[in-house]
DNA sequence: CGTATCATGTAACTAGTTACATGATTCA
DNA sequence: TGAATCATGTAACTAGTTACATGATACG
């Protein structure tokens, strides 16, 4: 129930970064398409006609010569406090990649410290499984053959480079301070 | 429409590698589930049901003294042909980690040159989309903030990781021809 | 004695997909 | 001229979730 309704979340939080069309939207998300699955028209289209109705965003016709017209959305103040509330709830620590991605995708609408323990969430959920995966990964035990190893090893590669993704940013972060963001009309949490 | 019903797919390609019960079934994806979501116990029990009625597994009941009985199902000859032919189809380039993994979990169905070439064929996908990162995650070329960056750089070093596990894994493949499995009922590709 | 694990299921719901529909512009 | 990209949308469908229901055994 928590992340839950979770496309709506994740568009309504671009929005509050950059005023963008639908379409615009679109071409974001495509472009981190290797890591999470980037949703259809159908289910992004309806969403924003969701988040309209619900009074989060409002809509603007941005009409161009020659081109169709654009539909320009932008957050209400209604938006932004769902987007926080959205983004105060922890991820479950069962929830995979997905979850967090979505939140580190809007890294920009939470505070310094806020990110900062989003990463640092994320780094004790993956250690754990880490330290799951390493037994079954390195052990080739005799009831497991080749096939059924591959996943585990292949687990245990990523998980570990990610350990280590987290533990750099995080140092990054805690070096610097806060020159977060110049110009700021974002929801800080 | 090549990779849905994907669940089913999944099941199926886990009965083939070993007889298994429901439980079973969800016991051993959750030790998988920082990768890939596992399914709820209303989706794989219905799953099941599904591939019944469809006569892809039979189903035996194994009651047990004490403890509840247990539904044990098995792959008939329909079934291993609707994964051969499922495991046949190329995973579509935009399909993220997900489409990839499931059938990395079924690496015991394919045979030793399908193997290798569903990893090879990854391993250009994830080239291309790292290739498109690295741009990206590099250059913090103005138009964009910190928080925004983040994304990026995650994806590059998961990508980069992958690809050195896919290398290694490849090459480790290519060595050892196949011993691949010992006690074969496997259905290969 | 209560909680966790084992074990299976159903019903109501929601999120998201695919396929269809439209139409202009740019580029090879 | 035909294909690709820009741009938005709807309707029918399917996959999958949550919540509910049941009941036994083991463990602390």
């Amino acid at each position: 129930m928590g992340s839950a309704v979770s496309i709506r979340h994740l568009i309504l939080g671009l929005l509050t970064q950059q005023l963008m069309s639908g379409y615009d939207i679109k071409r974001y998300l495509k472009s981190l398409s290797w890591l999470i699955v980037s949703p259809s028209f159908g289910s992004l289209y309806s969403a924003l006609h969701g988040l309209l109705e619900d009074g989060l965003v409002t809509m603007e016709v941005a009409p161009r010569q020659g081109r169709p017209a654009r539909k320009i959305y932008t957050v209400t103040e209604a938006g932004r406090q769902a987007l926080r509330k959205w983004m105060g709830q922890p991820v479950a620590s069962g929830a995979s990649l997905r979850a967090f991605l979505m939140r580190l995708i809007l890294a920009t609408s939470f505070s310094h410290t806020g990110l900062i323990s989003h990463l640092q969430q994320r780094r004790s959920h993956v250690a754990v499984h880490q330290a799951a995966l390493k037994p079954i990964a390195e052990g080739l035990d005799g009831t497991m053959d080749l096939g059924q190893h591959l996943p585990f090893g292949y687990g245990l590669t990523l998980a570990t480079a990610e350990l280590a993704w987290l533990d750099s940013t995080l140092e990054q972060l805690s070096q610097q301070p806060y020159p977060w963001r110049s110009k700021s009309t974002t929801a800080s949490l």
